[in-house]
Order: structure tokens, then sequence, then C-alpha cells
DNA sequence: AGTAACAGTTCACCGTGGGGAAACAGCCAC
DNA sequence: GTGGCTGTTTCCCCACGGTGAACTGTTACT
């Protein structure tokens, strides 16, 4: 969804309406104006006349916050909590690094070896490591309705899956053999 | 929960710490400086030199955000009462110093040494004080429906848990081993 | 077609260490 | 004294990361 710019106060009822319509929208705020408030998430605000920059980057900052609001793709933070769908898992060290450069590049294919230095930077071990990883990896994050798809000869690639059994949490290895 | 002003790009690292603890920032972004990428909802920018009242609608709104954020989550007052969906339980010193760490991240993980410096102010005693503490906290909220979740090596979580019997598509987690 | 080489999946197993939990002991308030 | 709060000791389990090997399917060569 694009972000609407709109200014402000000129254009009260426009943002009346936008607002009603939930799109995301930029005040552009004249000088000696008192700012907005703007406790609606969807909803930002900048002093004009501003650097084309600063707007963009308002624009951009909105736009994120938006999309990881509807969450239609998985977020991972810096604690290895791998949101997705409502629901979470956690991740070991490895595999949330793993699982990093596969979320940067969602829908599209990841070589082996890209993996294989983002799980590993300062060197990677054994060569099936990375293959008992993604299994591994596979595993976890079924639950939240991920699946990582291989293509042969180069590499995987991470895509939504249609979820059968949404689970909330807590996840083994034990688990897995046991469904 | 207060915001903190910081320098950017001055005090970089200290903003990485905070980001750390989940606290509430603003960042004043020095002139010919580009604006950060504020992706995570408890950041926000201005440009300086600014208007005062500026700074305080900003510092407002992030408050504001973070308010309407977090609506049906957990309460502990200052005689140790933690009220949730309803019920409530005593909490006493330690726990209740630990529990208000966890309210404050409601939903993210907090490090097992943060908690440790929010239980022991003056100096956490042997390490094995707040496992044990961790585990007595468990038994005391679960008849509330709250639960600590454990993020191996990275710390623990709090979280509303269905319930009593937590059940899949008609049948049990138990009925699932069996099987 | 036959087969060798390759790519990928899965399992069993191991060492390490972090965290869970019981049991015990000291302390303080009532 | 009784019961609640706090901290320690001690033992155990299992998550994590890694290895080797068995097995399946695919590609390439003759």
């Amino acid at each position: 969804m694009d972000v609407v710019l709109l200014r402000w106060p000129l254009e009260q009822e426009r943002r009346e309406r936008l607002e009603q319509e939930g799109r995301l929208r930029l005040l552009l705020v004249e000088g000696g104006v008192p700012a907005p408030e703007c406790s609606d998430v969807l909803e930002d605000w900048i002093r004009v006349p501003a650097d084309e920059a600063d707007v963009r980057a308002r624009v951009e900052g909105l736009a994120a916050r938006y999309r990881t609001d509807r969450d239609d793709l998985p977020e991972l933070d810096r604690d290895g909590l791998l949101r997705f769908g409502g629901g979470w898992v956690s991740l070991p060290p490895v595999e949330a690094r793993l699982m990093s450069a596969l979320i940067e590049r969602y829908g599209a294919v990841v070589s082996r070896d890209q993996l294989s230095r983002t799980g590993w930077p300062k060197g990677a071990p054994g060569r099936n490591a990375l293959d008992v990883h993604v299994l591994r990896l596979r595993r976890r994050i079924a639950p939240l309705g991920l699946a990582i798809k291989t293509v042969r000869s180069r590499g995987y690639l991470l895509e939504a899956e249609a979820a059968s059994a949404p689970v909330v949490a807590g996840f083994t290895e034990t688990d897995a053999k046991e469904a």
C-alpha cells in the first residue's frame, strides 16, 4: 500500500476520510501550526519545508510499520524469535542466522553457499552441517505455516505454506518424531 | 514508560542498548545526516534544531503508540498485586520486581542478565537464585493464565496462555503422544 | 540401458552446557 | 512455633551443534 501525502491543516476532512479507509498518510505540517496528535500507527507527520530525503524516510518508515503490522512476511527479532501469522518459535543461533538470510530474500532462492557463509561467518564446519540445520529449521517453522523448498543444485527458498495445525509455541525435535 | 532522547549518530551504541531493552527512544538527528531507518514501533526521530513543541509532540506520539499497543496486559500495583484476566495473586518483593521487568517487555524476550539486575538492584546472589525464582513465579502466575516461556540462552518471555485444556483439532497434546 | 557421480534427506549418536526442579537451610513476621 | 520468603546445593534432563552413514532421487557419461 502506498502512503498519501496531505497538507495540514488544509486537508483536514481528507485526512479523516483516509483514516476511515485505513490508508497510510503523512501530514505535511505548515510552519507555525502545532503538530497534530498521531496516535494512529498508520499516520505520521513532518514539518515543511523539509528535505526530500526526510520525507522519503518518513514514507518508508510508515510503509515498513504497515508491513510488519500485517505480518505478511516473517519477522526475526534480535533474540532469535521468529514471528509469523500470530505465532512464534525461538531459533537457536545458527538457525537464526540461516533464517535471516532466507527472510532477506523471502520467496526467492538463496544458494547453499550463501547460506553457509551467513550461518557460519567464520568458516563452515562439515559439508552436511547445512543440510541438517535446514532439516531442523524446516521442522521448527512448520507449525508457523512456513516452509523451506529446495531448488536442486541452486539452493533453498522460504515461503508460506497452507497452514494445517496452527500451534502457538513450543516445539522440540522429539515432538516432531512423535507427530 | 518514558521516552529517551538521544543524539544521532553520536550515541549509536546507546541506541542499540536501549533497543535491546525495549525502551522508547527519540533520535535527535543532526543536520546533514540522513534520517535513520526506524522500523521499530518504539522508535522515532526528529531533525534538530527543532521546535520544543515538535519534540514534545513526537515524545507524546511515541508514548501514545506504546500505550495503545499494550491494552489487556497484566498489571502490577505497588503492593505486589498482579492482576490479569479478572483474577489476581500477590507477589513477594523479588518476584514482583522480576515480573515488572517481564511486563515492561510483554511478549518479548528479557535477558537473564536484565532480570537479574531488576530483581536484585544492589547485586545478584548466586547464579541459581534467578532460576528458582522464575520457577516459583511460574507456579504463582499459572492460575491467572500467564506463562513464562524460556528462550534458551537468550532469556525469558511473558505471555498469556490458553486457559486449561488446549485442544487442537479435536485432540489434546497428550493424545498425540499416545497415538 | 546401465551405471557412476552427485545432490539432498534423514537418522543415530555424542559432547557440552544451560536451565529445571527438588530438597534443604536461614531468616523474618505474626 | 508456624508459615512465608529467600538463597544454596545438588542432580538431571534436554537443547544445541556437530559428525558419520544409510538411503533416495537426479544428472551425466559410455
